[in-house]
DNA sequence: ATTTCTATTCTACATTTGTAGAAACAATTC
DNA sequence: GAATTGTTTCTACAAATGTAGAATAGAAAT
């Protein structure tokens, strides 16, 4: 069983992100025009509740769908994926890599900087 | 013309960038065992030069395969994917994210806050 | 009750991906 | 020079993906 969700899939999972309960109705409408077809959302979702991304509660003939993973999981994974790929498993070549390739403003970077003072102190208690 | 490379693209992909030039039996050897099929590879190859990622040189019957994207290019599109689909654009948030969720020692910490550091400086001038 | 709407499943079909055999052909080896 | 090897192109085919029509069936509206 494929462990991973397509483009169009995680475009979809975005949106039950979102809504975090939703009924197919509810994911159509976040599309922007214009909207996929009804059946595509659902062949969509059928294919995500196969893949264990997506449950549902019956509510009456229709269903509430729910993600299955955290998105915060979901993305550790992506991430991790990439330092594995691109730099050899070495999260702070990745960091130092992010840090200047990256377009952070002023403001961003100083409050970067705050958020690593933070981290630094938790690791010292 | 699809712009992006597949899973096994990307892999053979990350070869040719460590070897920045490369025949296809260099290619070959880079792979673990069970080794793909040369048949395979020269799909992969062939496939990637359609979309504008490898490009090669004749020597004689044989071609010297090189990368036309850089390895960095390649990952900052990568990142910057992620950080638009699950930080609605935010790099800083992506960022503050990044910091807590991965397990950074404290040297690196340290070492990430210099690297920011420098890049103040770089901002200021 | 008949029409209408909605959600779901089935079926379908083009494209992309993963993988590789068969064929062609030059280069090398025996 | 006949056999072997390496490289490339062609062809092939199964699986995954993107997208949606047709059919079904219950629910809501009239």
């Amino acid at each position: 069983m494929k462990m991973s969700l397509s483009q169009s899939e995680e475009e979809l999972m975005q949106h039950l992100w979102e809504l975090e309960k939703a009924f197919m109705k509810d994911l159509l409408e976040e599309y922007p025009d214009p909207k996929p077809a009804p059946t595509t959302v659902a062949t969509l979702l059928k294919r995500m509740t196969e893949k264990g991304f997506v449950g549902y509660e019956q509510m009456g003939r229709s269903r509430q769908y729910y993600p299955l993973v955290k998105k915060s999981d979901y993305f550790s994974k992506h991430v991790n994926g990439l330092i594995t790929k691109f730099f050899d498993n070495s999260a702070s070549q990745f960091a130092s890599f992010f840090t200047s390739e990256t377009d952070l403003s002023e403001e961003e970077l100083k409050e970067l900087k705050s958020l690593i003072d933070d981290e630094l102190e938790k690791k010292k208690s």
